[in-house]
DNA sequence: CCTTGACCTTCCAGTTACTGGAATCCCTAA
DNA sequence: TTAGGGATTCCAGTAACTGGAAGGTCAAGG
């Protein structure tokens, strides 16, 4: 397959697959001209990579996932601790960001919004009032 | 105030404030020695730009705010519509993350994750069963 | 006067994970 | 032969800093 066959087939840009060669991902064979030339198990080994990151794990989590996943013979408490950790990371930015959601929510609501230059969520940010 | 005395009191680190300067969100007066003088009002847009940020706001739209908290005849109504269409990709980010914590918690609680190799969270990425 | 140490300056490079674009080459069809 | 679509490499840029090097400044202590 060609990296453009390979970008559709796995739902990847064909820029993306060349930097992922570029970073030791996932490197192609080559043809006589050059061009590169994808199998089977390059596609799957694509797709793996698009569902990871797809999932948010970092390139380098997806780089250890892979080889885990070469690995016939871990144990699959290794990958569950590393989706575990996926996991929490993604709790405590869900709390994170559901704490600005509410500081947010909140000043929006108390500005009437209208022709008046009063504004509650400008004097937040510069401190008027309580918290700066 | 030197750099030190600002970035303590506005939270920032000095190396953020002179990132600012160079970007032209704040810059300082100059003393005869060369280093930055900071008075009360930059201090106060130091901090506003500190609260914005945390609060997710990029440095654009700092520096649109910063401007419309100068401009003392602005309409409420715009720094409104800013701070909601803000809320709105807070509410975005925080549904995407809830869908991906979703699958993973799942694949989390499918793998047994013990010694064995055989890894629900891997057979998932890589396609095996009904989603890829 | 000299040293020490904290603080300041500028400038350059690196981070994450791509993305856009230029210049050039290859292949196929008309 | 020409046109197009796709392939190649390489360079630069994104967001918002952060780390580090090389050097200037200032106040205190001996």
């Amino acid at each position: 397959m060609n990296i453009g066959q390979v970008a559709d087939a796995s739902g990847l840009p064909a820029k993306t697959i060349r930097y992922y060669e570029d970073i030791g991902l996932v490197v192609a064979d080559r043809r006589d001209n050059g061009y590169r030339d994808y199998g089977e198990a390059h596609l799957h080994k694509l797709r793996f990579l698009q569902r990871a990151r797809s999932l948010g794990f970092t390139i380098e989590q997806c780089r250890a996932l892979l080889s885990l996943y070469e690995d016939k013979h871990r144990a699959s408490a290794v990958v569950k601790a590393m989706a575990k950790a996926r996991l929490d990371d993604i709790d405590r930015k869900i709390a994170e960001l559901e704490g600005l959601r509410a500081t947010l929510a909140h000043l929006v609501e108390a500005c009437h919004g209208d022709h008046r230059p009063d504004c509650p969520i400008l004097d937040d940010l510069a401190g008027v009032g309580g918290r700066g």
